[in-house]
DNA sequence: GCTCTCCTAAACAGTC
DNA sequence: TGACTGTTTAGGAGAG
């Protein structure tokens, strides 16, 4: 919302900096003076002319519509009609019709909508032409009179409407007649009120204005303005109802010249640096305060200011509100007016949200899914990227969790390409077993991603892509201590996943059997009962036989990923950028990103010289496994974020050369020994 | 077809 | 007694 509001904003003040760029500026900035008195009449003359067309247009279709009482869609031969009114010069008046013409008309409702297209379009046309007309020689005695006093060049900008009609505006106040700000008051009063009657018809389904048919600045004036506009733009046009009833009875539309203090701009959407950065700031809370009714509380009465839009009355007590309220609020068409004005207000702000929370959502799914299908679901960030990779092509396919999410230290090393049998939009909403899960057979730390699709998670119910071991862990080093009791992981998943708040006997027996069976999950008693714990070597040793000893894989991986042979630079930015440590020593760790470059290679390629990593590997900073070996995961705190893929460059270097057909089921060892 | 891994289901025992 | 916890076994299924 606010990028619309500001590119709308910008422009018009690039508009108003520059004194009008566009076409139409540009050539009323070739100043009217230099205009013969022949062209001043001809202009005056054809204004007027046109004005009266417009005002016989109005008053035919208003004689015919009330002659058809009842009739809401006029013939075509109607607006014909009305268009080919017979002109009488002796008529020619040079008049607008009053917004309270106008409301009268809508009201009375006596008009189609097609009807008040063409009115409103004629009167739209009269009131530019008006605007432009005032600015003619004849008008610009004072205009002249007053530049020439304050040695100021007038400059104009234009502001062009929705449907192209552009309105010219004198950008500097000093130089603004009143009788141009009255016109241009005038406008958006009228404006204000076609849009609301407008929006009411569109609402009432009894007009359909298409896109291209743009006849009048709807959009303009509500799409484009943001709430704060809005309610300047309110408050101007109630302040113009108040000041045109005081002038209609002193004069005869002509507002009163009164230059001796500069008026402040009095359009918002001509001036949007001035109701966004100026004196209007103080206006945009109005509508923010909560409607919290008390006894003596009142919506619209707040901090001791009528808050009635437009009024900020100050009152010393409430029951001087409430009888301000009854008197100058009462119901009355002005009253009823500015109503629908506070409803067209509240409109567009709820348009505004629905949009926002369209861009949202489209946004979302933009990042979430980075696929052609249409999702109808969330899609979580690693997951759902694998939907559309195929493994017909999987080096054509770039590494699109990757620049996604440059912050997840998993995303590059997981390997899409290859997991085409991991995770399908299919299987996201599988009930079934969990089949291998990407981050389990690619040896994947998994706590960014349910970081990352944390809320995916725990409200989708979706089945995570990650083995029951892999969770338990997640779940165990996760929490403060690095140990839960089985309970807390009982806890730990089903607030963590929608999914595992079903089917409770299944995934928590699997839950149980997963602690048992695998030896990485430590029982350990204390005085409270029972905690589980996790052994990082332990786990580690489980994950690579399955990539290892497969060079064309690792390279397929590497490829996929768009590192070639070796990591690129963004992905060691991207996990220097997240405080990935490299513990290739057991006690200092200044770890360069090639060691772990390589470390990574090398366990993908299955190709580690065991024998060589304590002292001959060429990779700096490697550090025994004694060192490591026997680290508990209750006496080093790490974050889990932090050590998960590290440990097992380390644990995986160290270990015996058949670590690859170890099981976690052999039971030869005991846990204890770990502890 | 074999092996490995993961999952589900279930039986069983111990504890509270 | 029932629920919970922990262990173990068996079998199915996907994938290499």
């Amino acid at each position: 919302m606010m990028q619309e509001s500001g590119t709308e904003a910008t422009s018009d003040g690039q508009a108003s900096q520059n004194g009008g760029t566009s076409m139409e500026g540009g050539s009323r900035e070739g100043r009217p003076k230099s205009a013969t008195p022949s062209v001043e009449v001809t202009a005056a003359d054809l204004l007027h002319f046109q004005q009266h067309q417009v005002e016989q247009s109005f008053f035919t279709l208003l004689s015919q519509s009330q002659q058809n009482t009842g009739r809401k869609s006029p013939k075509p031969n109607d607006k014909q009609q009305s268009l080919q009114v017979p002109v009488s010069v002796a008529m020619m008046t040079p008049q607008v019709i009053t917004p309270q013409q106008m409301q009268q008309i809508l009201q009375q409702q006596v008009l189609s909508p097609q009807q008040l297209q063409v009115l409103l379009q004629q009167q739209q046309a009269l009131m530019l032409q008006q605007v432009m007309y005032n600015r003619q020689p004849h008008h610009e005695s004072f205009q002249e009179r007053h530049m020439l006093e304050s040695d100021v060049v007038p400059r104009y900008t234009a502001c062009v409407y929705g449907d192209g009609v552009p309105l010219f505006v004198l950008l500097s106040q000093q130089q603004v007649s009143a009788q141009q700000l009255a016109f241009q008051q005038q406008l958006l009063q009228v404006q204000q009120v076609q849009q609301q009657h407008l929006l009411n018809l569109q609402r009432q389904g009894l007009l359909t204005i298409q896109p291209g048919q743009t006849g009048l600045p709807l959009h303009s004036l509500t799409q484009g303005m943001i709430p704060a506009e809005l309610q300047q733009l309110w408050k101007e046009v109630t302040n113009a109802h108040v000041k045109e009833e005081h002038n209609n009875s002193s004069n005869n539309g002509h507002r009163g010249l009164d230059l001796s203090s500069p008026a402040p701009p009095k359009n918002p959407l001509l001036n949007q640096h001035a109701s966004t950065n100026g004196q209007y700031m103080s206006h945009k809370r109005e509508t923010h305060h909560e409607l919290t009714p008390s006894p003596h509380s009142h919506p619209l009465y707040g901090h001791g200011v009528c808050k009635w839009p437009g009024c900020e009355a100050v009152f010393e007590d409430f029951q001087s509100f409430l009888k301000h309220l009854n008197n100058e609020h009462a119901l009355d068409d002005r009253s009823t007016a500015q109503c629908r004005v506070q409803m067209q207000v509240v409109q567009q702000l709820e348009l505004q949200l629905a949009k926002d929370k369209e861009r949202l959502q489209a946004m979302m799914t933009h990042l979430h899914v980075k696929s052609t299908e249409p999702k109808a679901t969330p899609q979580p960030l690693n997951l759902v990227s694998s939907v559309t990779l195929s493994k017909s092509a999987p080096e054509a396919s770039p590494p699109l969790s990757l620049p996604q999410t440059p912050t997840t230290p998993t995303a590059p090393l997981t390997p899409l390409s290859q997991t085409h049998s991991v995770i399908t939009a299919n299987s996201l909403h599988s009930v079934g077993p969990m089949r291998r899960r990407y981050s389990e057979k690619y040896n994947m730390p998994i706590s960014p991603d349910i970081s990352q699709n944390k809320e995916f998670y725990m409200n989708a119910d979706v089945r995570p892509p990650f083995t029951y071991a892999s969770l338990i862990r997640q779940a165990i080093l996760e929490s403060p201590e690095k140990q839960l009791t089985l309970n807390e992981i009982y806890n730990w998943f089903t607030r963590m996943f929608a999914y595992f708040r079903r089917n409770a006997a299944t995934w928590k027996n699997a839950v149980r059997h997963n602690l048992s069976l695998h030896k990485c999950f430590v029982r350990v008693e204390n005085v409270k009962g029972a905690v589980w714990t996790v052994d990082e070597i332990e786990f580690q040793k489980r994950r690579p036989q399955k990539i290892s000893g497969s060079p064309a894989l690792v390279k397929n991986i590497q490829t996929s990923l768009g590192y070639g042979p070796t990591l690129s630079a963004a992905f060691q930015a991207s996990m220097a950028e997240n405080n990935i440590p490299l513990y290739t020593t057991a006690s200092i760790g200044s770890p360069t990103l090639n060691s772990l470059a390589n470390a990574i290679r090398e366990e993908m390629n299955g190709a580690m010289d065991h024998g060589n990593s304590n002292g001959s590997d060429s990779s700096p900073g490697r550090s025994p496994l004694p060192a490591m070996h026997h680290i508990s995961v209750k006496e080093e705190p790490l974050d889990p974020e932090d050590h998960e893929g590290p440990l097992s460059l380390v644990t995986t270097a160290n270990h015996s050369p058949d670590f690859d057909h170890h099981r976690d089921y052999d039971d030869d060892q005991g846990h204890d020994d770990m502890l």
